[in-house]
DNA sequence: CTGTTAGCGCGTTCAC
DNA sequence: GTGAACGCGCTAACAG
């Protein structure tokens, strides 16, 4: 195959380790050989053996990234984030996509375990805690990204998903919403957990009473998912007037679901996503969502990835190092879905109809 | 760090060969010794090095993507597909984004080169050739994916892009436009090529004037790029009334840039897209499109280089395995911005206004 | 069925 | 400034 150091050093007439420094820019070296070595390496179009280097230096410059859907353009901005930050200090990254499963993530985790990746950012869901402590025992720097463990000092970068499904539902309470559905993913997710949380502190607050039965919950948070659990919610008697989604993509699927029972989105059924994916504004109807932001959030988890694995693995650096936890704020992103202009623009059409 | 084959053997008193035939399932092998070999690499959850596998077998079982955006959703897709078909084959995948920048591009290829990954993925651009027939070269199994290269002859996975651009235009043309703006991206590309070709050859032959001043290129598939575009697009004078854009992303700008103009879509302006994003039938207009399936093309690109690796790399059997050339239908679908279904609305609203 | 012996290609001591 | 020697952890012949 291709061409070796102990072919260059051959054909140099030097060692190995001769052409190994002039290769790597070590200063130990003078400066003529090192440029007849890197011109030979250059002829033939020499590339290292990563494989040998890692597997010398334990080092792989390589991150894996665990992500349940790179579909979804939330996880796929954040890859994106990930991937730029890692790209730019010479690190590449491993992507594996769960669909939420954790016998997937579980191989997922081991597959990166044994490919001897540098660290991990865990995007997804999962089982139990153990494979986190299995990472923490043998001292393998991770970062969750949307999810954190409560029982696990570990590096973290959410959002403030309480307070955004919080203001989220507030917001629907004041357009006089009573009877809110909320329609989510598996419990086993942080961040739907948290979520409802804000959402059920919303209701709580406005003295409604407490709405078990319009809390939907599926397996996955694909619109087809949404569609399902909309039609769920919306057979409900009496029928909720708003949907609070857990995402946009679920969002996504209740809206064709109001579409196809002939509901009129927000007239009939106000909806409110979380996300705020790039799509969201240019919705049929455009979505009222929770911003929070993805690319950035995927940059800065890389970024404390990369900053733990360099500190070198040693204890006592690691206590210098704060830990990496970072809460992203949440925003809420008013557009037409939740009806909030419908006021407004019937009093609009009122001040034409009387101009005319 | 981990526990590694020589620590096992040494526990169970037998040879690191013993524990490696154990480990990788070989037949030559006493039932009872690998069940003990087993118990112990459990008990001490050992992970084997794949870096050292990989160096001693010359196989990595990992493969390399590269993609211009993973955040464009019909790359997303793409990637989603290129993944499922690795994972499932027991390979692992490294995402590159590129951002459609030759240099990117140049030192991605390095990257995976110097990573010994079993194959590469080729979803970009290309600055010329030179890589590619590096690759080939080098006998480093590659596959392009929606682009394909007329001097060399190498496995590619496309879609027909001449038909999809020749059909979306007939389809503008038959609805009465005779001023059809194109906007596309850098001509490097050669799908960017072949869906001019396609938009030209409807317009020929359609006795439609050549309209070169008709034909804007940018640098970027994104949205913004499409806005700008558009822009300079619709300031032509006499006003384009119809915009076939490149892919969806673009075609989305295209809208927004509409829709800042006070233009209507479709009314005063048609718009179509290319690759039928999931998002594509929920715009505000729903957008009519030239639908690719992006997912199986993934899986397909993926497929074939899976097998080309795994039929070795002697040139024999390879002659033996023809070459995975496959090209995808193109198929036109016709929702709301190009205005096909504008008459009937209006032949509705019309009876609507009569029984009123 | 099992152990021995060589590498795989490179980093990293050490001497010189 | 340069070279020799060893080891990273595993696979792959070969013997036995």
């Amino acid at each position: 195959m291709g061409i070796t150091m102990k072919d260059i050093a051959r054909l140099a007439g030097v060692s190995v380790n001769t052409v190994s420094r002039a290769l790597n820019g070590k200063p130990e070296i003078d400066e003529k050989t090192r440029q007849r070595i890197l011109e030979i390496a250059r002829e033939h179009s020499y590339s290292p053996n990563s494989l040998a280097a890692s597997l010398a230096s334990k080092k792989t410059r390589t991150v894996g990234l665990i992500v349940p859907d790179i579909c979804d353009p939330f996880y796929a901005q954040q890859a994106r984030g990930v991937e730029d930050m890692a790209r730019a200090r010479g690190y590449t990254v491993i992507l594996i996509n769960t669909d939420e499963d954790p016998k997937t993530e579980l191989k997922a985790v081991d597959t990166l375990r044994s490919k001897r990746v540098d660290g991990m950012l865990l995007t997804s869901v999962f089982p139990g805690i153990d494979h986190v402590v299995l990472l923490q025992k043998q001292h393998i720097p991770f970062v969750l990204l949307n999810r954190r463990l409560t029982s696990l000092d570990t590096d973290y970068v959410v959002n403030d998903n309480i307070k955004g499904a919080y203001e989220a539902t507030r917001h629907l309470i004041r357009l006089g919403h009573t009877r809110i559905a909320h329609i989510t993913g598996p419990e086993r997710i942080t961040s739907v957990r948290e979520r409802l949380a804000g959402y059920t502190k919303a209701i709580q607050e406005a003295g409604l009473s407490i709405q078990d039965d319009l809390v939907f919950t599926g397996e996955s948070l694909k619109p087809q998912s949404g569609e399902v659990l909309a039609r769920r919610a919306l057979s409900v008697n009496p029928r909720p007037t708003a949907i609070f989604a857990f995402c946009d993509t679920l969002a996504m699927g209740a809206y064709a679901t109001a579409k196809e029972m002939g509901l009129m989105v927000p007239e009939d059924l106000a909806i409110v996503g979380y996300d705020d994916i790039p799509f969201a504004a240019c919705f049929e109807v455009p979505l009222t969502t929770v911003a929070q932001p993805s690319y950035e959030m995927g940059r800065t988890a890389c970024k404390i990835l990369l900053d733990r694995i360099e500190s070198g693995g040693n204890d006592q650096e690691q206590e210098g190092v704060p830990k990496g936890q970072v809460v992203f704020d949440a925003r809420l992103v008013i557009r037409k879905s939740c009806g909030a202009y419908l006021g407004q623009e019937r009093r609009r059409q009122n001040l034409a109809v009387i101009k005319g």
